[in-house]
DNA sequence: GGCGCTGGATCGGAAATAACGATGCACTGC
DNA sequence: GCAGTGCATCGTTATTTCCGATCCAGCGCC
């Protein structure tokens, strides 16, 4: 293919202005050019689009009608393209790849994806929840534009927005002896079963917080759901250490939860939006930081 | 700035190939050629299409999934515009724009249209029937490819291929007395009233027949209507000179005619196939000459 | 942690292409 | 005729494209 958009424009206008030399000035150019891009254009097409009439323009052959009509339709499409990208880029509506948490997101997120349909009802949000590697992943390949999760050994490709700390907490079966106490310590912790959220990452960094205290936790049941820990716990398997609450202190099973602070200073967790450092974000995920900026200090 | 469709192509390429280098390979070209090309395309849109893995290729970001997808769509678009103008010039399908002298119409056209359907079913005639005046300007204009008609003061800028030689004849009620001679000199119809078949051209080539023996046509009644002179001849109004002679000596209305031959020598006329002498033919075009070259000899 | 490898970005010169003004040329219209 | 119109062509200039060479950042392999 060896032809441009810009010929077809050229020839497209010739048509219309029935001139070469109208359709030059109409498009501000020289009428050589003008005439060099449509011979070049029935050159290699073997066809020829005008009969010229000695100083009265030109006029189309019926191969000419043909192919102008399909060059204005291809002209068309190309316009669509360009306006496609910058609806990508501008507009408020079309997809938005989204990358959450697994645990962060059916605490935040709702409300969140109802304020972002009520505020901005185009946008159509592509929702991935996963671990952190599973997000890192999908940001660093392109599937996500931006993700929400802990920033917990993160890419330094990455770059990150802190949207708010998360200070861990121990949950405690109600009917616990620790739980009778405002708050608990990792001393009395470590003695306790403990009921391990076995994600990547959250692992490592829960039984650091023992570790940095010189204690070690003893670990007697490892999920990969936060509702199940919850459950877990609530069953009198042991505690476990958590950084979302829900605005319930019961588990799925009905039993009652406490959550306590600890008493030892523990790291806390950011949660972040992060995406690649060099990707401008779009118009769509700009409306979504701004969102979760607003949205994400009233809960929990 | 606009974009242009290679542009695309490169990009279509890198996201194909996952690289940017792979991509060059596989075109033929160079690396940084096809490096500018998307960054052009990024900078022209403001969007980012990839995201650059060092020592590791390219992904694509969800805009650029999505731009992509669209530039793939107007890409096979262009590429069916390439493939249209080929069907124009060289393709037996399609539609062919084809004048003929109103007169001349009836008499050849059926049966070769007839011929064309059956050895070409995929070419579409469009006929325009006029006269002289008429196909001239549409051949010129380029509103028709070529015309069937009389070469009689046909524009230099037309070409013209003989197809026949039509010789005119005199045409009488059956029952006018010079109709019982095997032929009829102008002399003698020079006496007679006329029926003048008033077409632009025409009329004036009938009446210098008389005119280069010396002799001055009694012009009775005019037609621009071929049966309707002939009409008028069996309804005893008067002769009429015509160049084709229909299978049938029966008047619309039902009288019988007589075909006479003129004693005196006078000029003939040829039928041709004409269109703008610096056009290039169509294969369409091509394939009905060669079938009129064919079928012209056969009747009359 | 060094070190070669991969693969995209950048640079500068060369080649190709586009744009332009001037001019030629064929026909129109008076 | 004769001026006017409008497309084609030419030669020059400006711009873009292309390419090899080089740079540079991260990856993966000791």
């Amino acid at each position: 293919m060896q032809y441009t958009l810009r010929q077809l424009a050229y020839l497209v206008a010739v048509a219309d202005h029935g001139s070469v030399t109208a359709a030059a000035n109409a498009l501000y150019t020289s009428q050589p050019g003008i005439s060099s891009a449509i011979s070049q254009l029935e050159d290699q097409f073997g066809l020829q689009f005008f009969i010229r009439h000695h100083a009265k323009g030109v006029s189309l052959t019926p191969a000419g009608q043909s192919f102008v009509a399909a060059a204005r339709n291809l002209l068309a499409h190309a316009e669509e393209l360009s306006q496609h990208a910058t609806d990508l880029s501008q507009s408020l509506r079309g997809k938005l790849e989204l990358g959450c948490f697994s645990t962060i997101a059916p605490i935040f997120l709702p409300r969140l994806m109802a304020q972002l349909r009520s505020d901005y009802p185009d946008i159509a949000v592509q929702l991935r929840e996963g671990d952190t590697e599973q997000l890192q992943r999908s940001l660093l390949s392109g599937e996500t534009e931006l993700a929400l999760l802990y920033d917990l050994d993160l890419s330094p490709q990455l770059f990150r927005h802190k949207l708010r700390t998360q200070q861990p907490y121990a949950v405690l079966p109600a009917n616990h002896p620790l739980a009778r106490a405002g708050a608990v310590s990792l001393i009395d912790l470590a003695e306790e079963p403990m009921v391990l959220l076995d994600l990547p990452h959250s692992r490592e960094y829960f039984l650091s917080v023992f570790r940095q205290h010189g204690l070690e936790a003893r670990v007697a049941h490892r999920t990969v759901s936060f509702e199940m820990a919850r459950g877990l716990v609530a069953a009198g398997c042991g505690f476990a250490l958590l950084h979302l609450k829900p605005n319930t202190a019961v588990s799925y099973a009905g039993d009652p939860l406490v959550y306590l602070p600890i008493v030892e200073d523990v790291p806390s967790l950011d949660i972040v939006l992060a995406w690649p450092a060099e990707l401008r974000l779009t118009r769509r995920a700009e409306a979504f930081v701004t969102l979760c900026e607003r949205g994400m200090g009233l809960l929990g």
